[in-house]
DNA sequence: GGTTGCCTTGACGCCGGCGACAAGGTCTAG
DNA sequence: CTAGACCTTGTCGCCGGCGTCAAGGCAACC
């Protein structure tokens, strides 16, 4: 299988492909004539690695991943370091998600203040305005 | 006031200062050197910009708090375009909540699987590593 | 041999809010 | 006179995951 089809295939680009090779995150052997050639299993490895990415994961949290689907296990996740990383992720899912709470806490009050003090102020401003 | 002063009693740096200029968000006069020269208005202004980026504003979206205190009023979120970002953010941030906790429950899910599935794989593990 | 369509490496662009450095002018104190 | 503490404009770097040329080689068909 050529870069091409493997693109098509997992649904990304020959460019992405190349950049994960760059990474150490995909692996290649070459032909003759210098084309990259992937076997099946690179398919599947790509294909974590997307899923991982749309999931919010940077490339460098993915490498353990890659690493324990090589290792011969049918999923990425089940290796000590996958879980570590898992669980890593939680954490900081859930501090962001305590972050933008206290954020729409605070923009809610932020609202609040501006409705009830609009009417004495823009008074001033649709007098300047004309 | 100068701008070591401003950065200083703002809290941030001139370099900071000068980029705000440059995006139409602070103004100074200049002083016969070519020095920029600030009034106390603008204190109240940079104040503005720091707590609104601080909260998760960028800067196209600070405009109108800023016209809106360049106006004459005592807040910048009491005038309509303001109230308008504010609407617009809590609606961000409550999508970005959603999003948050859409891949929260997909973390989770995935360390159940996987430790539900590390004694059976992991064995493999074990045996390629020695 | 010419066209088309695959492949190769290399390098710049993007976004946003600055940090950091360069090379110089200005003002003040000693 | 000089040191140093301000100020000026200009430009490159950063982070991350690529997109998008550029310039060229290889393969296959007519």
């Amino acid at each position: 299988m050529l870069i091409g089809e493997l693109a098509e295939r997992a649904g990304t680009s020959t460019r992405t492909l190349r950049y994960y090779e760059t990474h150490g995150l995909v692996r290649a052997a070459r032909s003759a004539n210098g084309y990259r050639v992937y076997d099946e299993a690179e398919l599947h490895v790509v294909r974590e690695i997307r899923a991982l990415l749309a999931v919010g994961f940077g490339l460098e949290d993915i490498r353990p991943f890659v690493a324990c689907l090589r290792a011969g296990n049918a999923s990425g996740h089940v290796c000590p370091d996958s879980v570590a990383v898992l669980r890593r992720k939680l954490a900081e899912v859930d501090a962001g998600i305590d972050r933008l709470h206290a954020v729409r806490r605070e923009l809610r009050d932020q609202l609040a203040h501006a409705i009830t003090h609009r009417e004495e102020t823009c008074s001033r401003l649709r007098r300047t305005a004309r």
